[in-house]
RNA sequence: GGGCGAUUAGCUCAGUUGGUUAGAGCGCUUCUCUGAUAAGGAAGAGGUCCCAGGUUCGAAUCCUGGAUCGCCCA
């Protein structure tokens, strides 16, 4: 590493190269990227500090088979903010990438390419093997993308050695953390409940399901089941089609019911559900909760359709939350193959014949096919076998059958959201299917107090989304039915007997084959003898795989040590780098990535995975759109970059908002971006370098001589500058430590913009003079910003260290800077100098009132202000003079000199105090006399008020005196400071004024005339007496700012104006001006 | 249907534990400064702080209900 030997000594202030200012940022990229390259720096950074603490990033991994978005910029652009951050603040942060490799996403892609439609294709056409060949293949496709786009974006992430879930290592140490999960008895076998669609019979995941969410008519039908008692329970269901599956009823335990007499019947109903179904007036009986209505009926008569396997009888009332009044009866019929809360519920209550852990218990008359087995029967006895169960004949039929049996009281038309297949359009099924679980519900306390040691960013994530989600946490169903993933490492026997494999060695040791691929379709052929111990002999029956694959989320979950192949090897590896100082995904992550990773470590008994959780918003177009192809308002990340470059792109993101509020995305704003700050420091940094080369012999050679009033405010000026610089500092560093880019992203902006416009505005004389404390204090400033930055926008910054200092290779591979670096801090004085500005702001007010320009000295500037504040504007008095261009300032303290005081009452701290009187007491002070009550808080003097009942010495507190100006002035005041401006101009203030506007002039003749800032020039002047008296006056201050070797007002001037190189005619102050100038021969 | 979040100037967003006249940037109009800056400064126009109740001396801010948008889940 380092610099070449070769290079030629250089002054430290002297940047290595020129600047363009008008450089284009993408192309500056380029380089800086190249450069990273040729120096190693990423790598570089993490050797630098190979023995210091770690600081751990976890990679949420993405799938690499469709090309990246904007959405992921945003993600990753976040990612590599707080580990550049954490690494220049001296730890070692790691970033081993990821890749996701298995799951439906990928089949899908695949199944798509082959042109299959239907899931058996899959085995009985193209074969297992063939297929997932295809998968492996395709779930790189865009992996060159991927990694072109984390290079361009600046995301250093370390993809040479990133994991990757289909690795042989890592679905090894996900059978390890599954074996595991098994011991402590926490996986089994058992039903589901799941959107299931009967044509394509499979089951879809919830992304599917969310893609075919239609608007339907159904019809709703309302049923009256007879009680023992006569009395009948209305029971409301939009799907007459799981009626054959009903078991039992439920009402909610908490709300009212009520007895309702319609005509010779009476109803049992939700007492608020009455006036909407039976209509209004209908006479209520009596009232009873849930709870009553349970204990006083008990049962009911079913079943509700006759089946060959069932025998009339009481079927149970059960009381659950989940049961709602808002619509229906108040009273829901439950099957519970048929609906999650109706499994639920049909599991827990003791009077259901159904144990969900032992099979054939669950009551299901429908076939995988979406049709009716043998067992339902009409009332005429016929069964409905072979029947599709959402045909609306059918539908009809089943209606009519129970309008017959006298169990209809209605048919209503129902208009809801149901989801449909989103491949063939079949109505989904919600139907109750085997499937493999992980029994989190049982590690549910333990989640809780997981995730009570995590900070999430925002926080309402923790106790919001995130802790509600755990609260109701069910448990995990973890097997799919599908091919591409990692195979559960499940083998049964004939017997029933489940082993689970937890390793390669103890596969082969049982099987005495070694797979070099443990994927589907080789591991299913896989057998071994069972091991289970009956009566102390091994069962020994020949054990095969389960077919199912694993949930994908669980891979992801187990990358804290899968990604090491952990703990086969590397285990002082996972043990530092376990738990995660930092991740940082989407919000739709909360029951993806951030819920999988806690549930494996929770279920592996170790602590929560991560400490801080930094959950990101989603990007919308401009109209407030969620992006997607389909609607083609996506916003194509190269598209950015190429235009404004990663810098730019990376600002947006973190300064634009808070990253979890979501973006209102659009090319324009980010533009905006770049010109309000990456082209002001841009701007700001070319200003150093033109002038420091500019100076280069002048900063070689001794110090520039100043006067000593000069140079006690221009060390102000470096000291407030550096002060300032010192508190962003302090500031970005608090704000990065809190994961808070946004903070810390705009207080280095408002920095700059107060370098660029405040500092190097009121120095600019002293870089033209190459002061070297000038050229010291801004490149100080510079350097520090640009460490500030490195984080947050990697390019600009390294460019801007590499050329001012470039003592390290690059930025990353310096330290964070501290605010003691730049000397001690000088609150005060950032406090007068923002007063000073306050007040040359208020002045230029008074002068864009009085229509005078600042070229105009005035003689006098009247500034109202008192105590600490003329203090602190009296320090910095030369710097309002000379903004102002006035000759004096002149302080007015007090109402008996020329202001008046105006008093109001503080509400703030008066309010608390006197509560209802408050109004009553502004009254009483607004009424006081203000210069009394100044002149009393002055020296001390109690000033006791009473309003009503109440007495009360006022403080200085209580009051806000605001000083009003004098008059004859013209005054610009806001708050309490105004400024006022003595607009008498007299002779002298007059030629001064004209004095600088022909320099003005000439320095524009010079401009148009294409002349360097440096060349010298010879000057003629002619035209209006006055001017010229003016120009005679002020000779020197003329010829001094113009460059001029002399100035020539004779009369020959006019006929000299030919031999010149350039002349021109103009106006100043309405008086005629002729400028001729010719560029002087330079010495030597 | 449930949960979470959002709603402030034409646009993008700030707005500290409730406190006096609600701010910034962009855009628009006018003026101005400038030998780093396609920049900067000043003034002007632009607001029922989503709506309705409530608490309070006082609400953009707290509470309740509602509307709209987004997300997650059904």
């Amino acid at each position: 590493m380092g610099r070449p030997v070769s290079e030629p000594e250089r002054h430290h202030l002297i940047p290595r190269r020129e600047v363009d200012p008008r450089r284009e940022l993408p192309e500056l990229e380029l380089e800086v990227l190249e450069r990273w390259r040729e120096r190693d720096v990423f790598a570089e950074s993490l050797r630098l500090r190979s023995e210091a603490q770690q600081w751990v990033f976890y990679e949420g991994p993405p799938t690499a088979n469709g090309p990246p978005g904007s959405h992921h910029v945003l993600s990753r652009v976040f990612k590599d903010i707080y580990p550049r951050f954490q690494t220049m603040r001296g730890y070692r942060v790691e970033r081993k990438g990821g890749w996701d490799c298995h799951g439906l996403p990928v089949e899908i892609a695949v199944e798509k390419k082959l042109g299959i439609s239907h899931k058996s294709e899959i085995e009985e056409t193209v074969g297992i093997e063939r297929f997932n060949a295809e998968c492996r293949e395709s779930v790189f496709t865009f992996l060159e993308e991927w990694n072109r786009l984390t290079e361009r974006i600046g995301f250093w992430l370390d993809l040479d050695h990133a994991y990757r879930t289909l690795d042989e290592s890592y679905i090894e140490s996900v059978w390890w953390a599954l074996a595991q999960i098994d011991e402590r008895g926490l996986l089994y076998e058992g039903n589901k409940v799941v959107p299931y669609c009967p044509r394509c019979e499979t089951t879809l995941s919830s992304h599917e399901v969310a893609l075919g969410y239609r608007d339907v008519f159904d019809p709703s039908v309302y049923l009256k089941l007879p009680t023992q008692s006569g009395d009948r329970l209305l029971v409301w269901t939009t799907t007459p089609w799981t009626l054959p599956g009903n078991v039992a009823v439920a009402v909610s335990p908490t709300a009212s019911y009520a007895r309702v007499r319609v005509e010779d019947e009476i109803f049992v109903i939700a007492e608020a559900r009455v006036g909407p179904v039976l209509g209004e007036g209908s006479e209520v009986l009596e009232r009873l909760s849930g709870v009553e209505l349970v204990e006083r009926y008990g049962s009911y008569a079913g079943p509700i359709f006759a089946a060959r396997d069932r025998v009339p009888g009481g079927l149970p009332i059960l009381a659950d939350g989940f049961v709602t009044t808002e619509d229906g009866t108040g009273i829901v019929h439950l099957a519970p193959a048929f609906g999650e809360d109706d499994y639920r519920v049909a599991a827990g209550a003791p009077e259901v014949p159904f144990d969900p852990t032992q099979r054939g218990t669950l009551y299901n008359p429908v076939r995988v096919d979406g049709t009716y087995d043998e067992r339902t029967l009409s009332s005429e006895g016929t069964s409905y076998e072979g029947r599709f169960v959402k045909d609306p004949e059918l539908t009809q039929e089943l209606i009519a059958d129970l309008k017959q049996r006298g169990l209809l009281l209605e048919v209503r038309e129902y208009e809801h959201s149901y989801p449909h297949c989103w491949r063939c359009g079949t109505p989904l099924l919600y139907y109750a299917k085997p499937s493999w679980y992980i029994a989190t519900s049982n590690v549910r306390e333990e989640l809780l107090a997981a995730n009570e040691t995590v900070d999430w960013y925002p926080p309402h994530v923790k106790h919001g989304r995130f802790g509600d989600w755990l609260e109701h946490n069910v448990d995990w169903a973890l097997s799919r039915e599908r091919y591409w993933g990692t195979p559960l490492p499940a083998w049964r026997c004939p017997g029933g007997h489940v082993h689970v494999i937890g390793s390669f060695a103890e596969l082969t040791e049982r099987s005495g084959k070694t797979l070099a691929d443990h994927h589907r379709p080789y591991v299913d052929e896989i057998d071994f003898p069972c091991p289970h111990l009956e009566h102390g002999e091994p069962c020994n029956e020949s054990m095969t795989r389960v077919a199912e694959v694993i949930d994908v989320w669980f891979d992801s979950g187990a990358m804290p040590f899968a990604q090491h192949h952990f703990p086969f090897e590397n285990e002082e590896v996972f043990e530092q780098s376990f738990p995660a100082d930092f991740i940082c995904e989407a919000q739709d992550q909360t029951r993806g990535w951030f819920y999988s990773l806690l549930a494996v470590a929770t279920l592996l008994e170790k602590p929560a995975p991560y400490r801080n959780v930094v959950c990101l918003g989603l990007i919308l177009d401009e109209d407030g759109q969620k992006m997607s192809k389909s609607k083609g308002n996506t916003v194509e990340p190269w598209q950015v970059l190429d235009t404004y470059g990663a810098d730019a792109f990376r600002w947006y993101f973190f300064t634009s908002k808070r990253p979890w509020d979501g973006y209102r995305f659009s090319a324009e704003t980010i533009g905006e971006g770049v010109r309000l700050f990456l082209k002001q420091l841009w701007s700001t940094y070319y200003f150093y370098t033109l002038y420091a080369r500019a100076s280069e012999a002048d900063l070689s050679a001794a110090a520039t001589e100043r006067a000593p009033e000069q140079a006690g405010a221009d060390r102000a000026l470096d000291r407030w500058a550096l002060s300032r610089t010192a508190g962003t500092v302090a500031l970005v560093t608090e704000r990065l430590d809190a994961y808070d880019a946004t903070s810390a992203g705009r207080a280095i902006a408002s920095l700059v913009d107060e370098l660029s416009n405040w500092y190097v505005r009121r120095s600019r004389r002293r870089f033209w003079d190459g002061e070297e404390q000038a050229f010291t204090t801004l490149r100080t400033c510079l350097l520090t910003v640009s460490k500030l930055l490195a984080p947050l926008c990697p390019f600009i910054a390294d460019e801007i260290y590499d050329n001012l200092d470039g003592e390290l290779a690059s930025v990353h591979l310096c330290d964070f800077p501290t605010p003691e670096q730049l000397g001690p801090r000088d609150e005060e004085l950032e406090r007068a100098m923002a007063l000073a500005r306050e007040t040359v702001r208020l002045g230029l007010g008074a002068r864009g009132k009085a229509k005078i320009k600042v070229r105009q000295p005035l003689g006098e500037a009247v500034v109202v202000a008192d105590g600490r504040e003329r203090e602190a504007i009296e320090r910095l008095v030369d710097v309002v003079r000379e903004e102002l261009n006035v000759r004096e300032i002149r302080f007015v303290a007090a109402a008996e000199e020329l202001g008046s005081y105006e008093l109001k009452a503080n509400y703030r701290t008066l309010g608390p105090l006197f509560g209802k009187e408050m109004p009553l007491a502004a009254q009483a002070i607004a009424a006081l006399d203000p210069a009394h009550v100044a002149a009393s808080l002055r020296e001390g003097a109690a000033l006791p008020i009473s309003v009503g009942e109440r007495e009360h010495t006022l403080t200085a507190e209580d009051v806000l005196l605001t000083m009003r100006a004098p008059e004859g002035y013209s005054v610009e005041r806001e708050g309490a400071h105004a400024v006022a401006l003595d607009l008498e101009i007299d002779g002298d203030l007059r030629r001064e004024g004209r004095a600088r506007e022909i320099v003005h002039a000439v320095q524009n003749a010079r401009k148009t005339a294409g002349l360097q800032v440096e060349d010298r020039i010879e000057l003629a002047l002619d035209g209006a007496p006055e001017l010229l008296d003016a120009a005679a006056t002020y000779s020197d201050y003329i010829t001094g700012e113009t460059l001029a070797h002399d100035l020539d007002l004779s009369d020959r001037a006019a006929q000299e104006a030919a031999r010149m190189d350039y002349s021109e005619q103009t106006e100043v102050d309405g008086l005629a001006l002729s400028i001729s100038l010719s560029r002087a021969q330079r010495p030597g």
